[in-house]
RNA sequence: GCUCGGAUGGCGGAAUGGUUUACGCGCAACACUUAAAAUGUUGUGACCAUAAAGGUCAUGUGGGUUCGACUCCCACUCCGAGCACCA
């Protein structure tokens, strides 16, 4: 007998899968010519989220989401559609340069390096990859696209340049988008995220917030997402109202507007007893001439500064401005307050106070003195009406801040010159000597700096490339500067699902005809799937990306993934896997031990998919020793093959034995467990399968192991493989029909029916489906069991549920 | 604090109104072996009991609906994730 010899058996087949071709879209429709999207008949873009290629190498994280995804693109590979699985590394970013930073390599050559290493590593996990249209985001033909995306946006207005407090990692010496700020640390190496007032890009993704949250309930995405999207996106309806300022004091005049509140409670305006103000606000005030009390200068400061200890729960602080504003529904003069638990950045910055209804006014009432007030609640629009405001509609979302001093990210492509912002010229309102690089002259190339760190300034380390920033200007020609900051990695991976579908000759194309046509075929993606880390971020970007691109007519769609799911969380031992505690597994060293085929199995059995799973090393003997017997299986299929042959499955005479109706009934279960990512449950149908194969060897037939191998082959793609070519297939079995059952093989000839007396369970029957409820009855009461207990009742009541139950109720 | 998950044998989990514990791990006994490993077979929720049966109790806790609840409803406890002074 053969020996299973996985490693060997392997890589055989992962060579051969590349050199066939198998996982090229349209190989199956195209049997002489080249492989190519355009002539696929059923498309089906699978796409898994694309991994950052860290130092470690492929965390088996990775290959827990990389393997559910592929189980089903080979699923529905099998039942006919033109599977696109593509796969790329998101290179670019902050985590990969910290990486080369710290082992003293230049960030280029390290991308090389993990490259390679990666490449090889997704290669040994046996997934269904177009290798073909892989793309690495550093790569100046995918970037190129990443500026010129930058430039779509730019040209709709849609990017701006503001300066204003930020959020900045000190470690990173970077500034952060809101996403990237987690508990107030920074997300990748989570040191205290301190506020820094710098001029920065933004994309104006609040201009999207709506159509982001309506489009919500047309998607098929895990519900958990939506919410997340939902809570981030933080609709709320309300009214702003104009307080006016009734003392002028040391307040010129031409600052003394009113102050404007958003509140989503303008029932309570007669409940109004003062008005707070965020410190941001009051600085505003300070800085167009405003010179309060030494007190109140220093309970600014001290209020800036310490904006972001979040730590435990703090008691509120605050000073009375001196001033008064007039309450404009009831007239009624009110003090005016600065406490930092009024927030800038949200609504105007400034907040009616009603302590009757507000716990946090009535926490700040109470602590400095102010009166709460009990008037009468009005409606929506009376006190919308009464005082004078309008309705108003506030979201959480804030813009993206898109630019970031580092060194390893895709340069803003963008120009500005001094001359023509002097002459007020400019391709945007208020961008006053900005242009963007013509398109032509992409991609603005990262140049091969030596010194790479971060500068700590709030300037990017090409700010002293002289030979990169220094330019000449789009419009007028004069000496100009480029913009030396970088984008957001998440721009890199916002729209990277179009260049897989773009790419041609290791170039991107996503912009001419012949790209149209091809997104109309295979875009938006059918079915995403990837981690749930990536709710506010990826995802959300991604999806305004798209929307962007659709408004500029460059894509026909407006949501880039029709369905995503998101899988759940692979811990190991009970406890997340980190570095720290040097529990990672890593998966090279399973696939060694025991077979990527293995592997996958084991990591799919865990638990459902979308829960995640607890990896235990113990456990991987189960499917270590399923696979050998699978691999037995063969053996004794193939010694007496041509006595098995002849004996198919009877399908069309009556008799159906039970081997064949557990065969259906295992093709049923399998086919809608991958459906519905219920991995766990279709490799224990598998297995309940083969115990039966082992237990009926007479009735086992070629025919029943054949199907058994395809309904595994999502699973473990190579061994599979490997027993179907031994049994005399021609074609690989990844490109075999999916088997079908039939309806009227599964349904059974007799029911188990279970006999309970007042609910409780007492015996069961095996009953035929011609037996009237009478006949049931009557067995069942006959039953020793039963007629022991009934003894000396009477029975007051009898519950039939066809074929399934029969409850006797009694006294 | 708010939102969303979750709690079932020694362990991972299965079952979404009708036989709780599928499948797998672990464990035990037996077979094979000089022996061990591997493999195979059988058993395996707890308690009481037995010659054989059998009985009672168990799905975080307490209550409810129902002939019948792991499943539906209410309250609570614990664990995990996300958001967090968002007016």
């Amino acid at each position: 007998m053969k020996k299973y010899d996985f490693t060997k058996i392997e890589k055989k087949w992962q060579k051969a899968w590349q050199t066939k071709k198998v996982y090229e879209p349209s190989f199956v429709k195209t049997s002489a010519g080249k492989p190519s999207l355009k002539k696929s008949k059923k498309p089906f873009y699978n796409l898994m989220m694309f991994p950052y290629p860290s130092a470690e190498g492929l965390h088996v994280g990775n290959m827990y989401a990389f393997t559910g995804s592929d189980i089903y693109g080979r699923m529905k590979r099998m039942q006919g559609h033109d599977v696109f699985e593509p796969i790329g590394l998101d290179g670019f970013g902050i985590h990969s340069e910290n990486y080369a930073l710290k082992i003293g390599t230049h960030p280029a050559k390290q991308a090389k390096i993990s490259e390679k290493r990666f490449y090889k590593q997704l290669e040994a996990i046996g997934n269904g990859f177009a290798w073909n249209e892989r793309l690495e985001t550093y790569d100046p033909e995918y970037y190129q696209w990443t500026q010129w995306v930058f430039i779509q946006l730019w040209k709709q207005g849609l990017v701006y340049r503001k300066k204003q407090a930020v959020n900045w990692c000190p470690s990173c010496k970077t500034v952060l988008a809101d996403e990237q700020v987690v508990n107030n640390k920074c997300e990748r190496c989570s040191s205290e995220v301190i506020q820094k007032e710098l001029e920065q890009w933004f994309f104006k993704i609040t201009e999207y917030a709506e159509k982001l949250l309506k489009n919500l309930d047309m998607i098929d995405w895990s519900e958990k997402i939506k919410i997340a999207q939902r809570n981030w996106i933080g609709k709320s309806e309300g009214a702003l109202i104009e307080f006016p300022i009734s003392e002028i004091r040391s307040l010129k005049s031409d600052i003394r507007p009113p102050i404007s509140v958003f509140t989503t409670r303008p029932d309570t305006i007669f409940g109004v007893t003062f008005l707070v103000v965020s410190p941001e606000y009051a600085q505003q005030w300070i800085k167009s001439g405003w010179n309060p009390s030494d007190e109140i200068k220093k309970y600014i400061a001290t209020a800036l500064k310490n904006r972001n200890n979040h730590d435990e729960k703090k008691e509120k602080t605050g000073v009375f401005s001196g001033f008064s504003a007039i309450n404009p529904a009831n007239k009624e003069k009110i003090p005016v307050w600065i406490s930092d638990y009024v927030l800038p950045g949200y609504g105007t910055g400034a907040i009616m106070a009603v302590p009757a209804h507000d716990e946090r006014d009535h926490e700040f009432a109470e602590k400095f003195h102010l009166p709460v007030s009990h008037a009468p609640l009005v409606s929506f629009d009376e006190g919308v009406q009464k005082s004078g405001g309008k309705k108003h509609t506030q979201y959480r979302l804030r813009d993206w801040l898109i630019s970031r001093q580092r060194y390893w990210g895709a340069p803003i492509p963008m120009i500005f010159c001094a001359n023509c912002a002097n002459n007020k010229k400019g391709e945007q309102k208020g961008m006053e000597g900005w242009y963007a690089v013509p398109e032509k002259n992409l991609p603005v190339k990262l140049p091969n700096v030596k010194d790479f760190r971060p500068q700590g300034k709030g300037e990017s380390p090409l700010a002293s490339a002289k030979s990169f920033y220094e330019t000449k200007c789009p419009h007028c020609g004069e000496n100009a500067r480029r913009e030396t900051d970088v984008s957001d990695t998440f721009l890199d991976s916002a729209w990277y699902y179009l260049a897989y579908v773009g790419k041609k000759n290791s170039k991107f194309e996503i912009r001419n005809s012949n790209f149209k046509h091809l997104a109309h075929k295979w875009l938006p993606v059918h079915m995403y799937i990837g981690g749930a880390e990536h709710s506010v971020l990826h995802l959300l970007y991604s999806r305004f990306v798209a929307m962007a691109l659709h408004d500029a007519e460059h894509i026909d769609f407006d949501e880039p993934f029709t369905k995503f799911r998101a899988h759940g969380l692979l811990i190991k031992e009970g406890a997340k896997m980190s570095k720290s505690k040097g529990n990672v597994v890593n998966p090279d060293e399973y696939i060694k031990k025991f077979g990527a085929d293995a592997l996958r199995m084991y990591l799919m059995f865990l638990a459902p998919f979308e829960q995640g799973g607890d990896f235990r090393d113990a456990g991987i003997l189960g499917v270590v020793r399923f696979l050998d017997r699978v691999w037995k299986l063969y053996t004794r299929i193939s010694t007496n093959r041509s006595a098995n042959n002849t004996n198919s499955i009877r399908e069309i005479s009556g008799q159906i034995s039970e081997y064949s109706r557990l065969l259906h009934r295992t093709i049923k279960k399998v086919t809608d467990d991958i459906e519905n990512l219920q991995y766990n449950t279709a490799i224990s149908a598998l297995m309940i399968f083969l115990n039966e194969m082992e237990k009926n060897k007479e009735q086992q037939d070629l025919k029943s192991v054949l199907i058994f191998l395809q309904l595994l082959a999502p699973f473990a793609p190579h061994i599979t493989e490997e027993l179907w070519c031994s049994l005399g297939k021609k074609s690989s079995i990844h490109l075999s029909e999916w088997p079908n059952y039939d309806e009227n093989a599964i349904q059974e000839e007799s029911k188990t029916v279970v006999v309970q007396v007042n609910g409780k369970h007492r015996s069961t029957l095996t009953i035929t489906l011609t037996s009237s409820q009478k006949e049931i009855e009557q067995i069942a009461c006959e039953d020793a069991r039963v007629k022991s207990v009934l003894e000396g009742k009477s029975i007051k009541k009898v519950i039939y549920i066809p074929f399934k139950v029969i409850n006797f109720v009694t006294d």
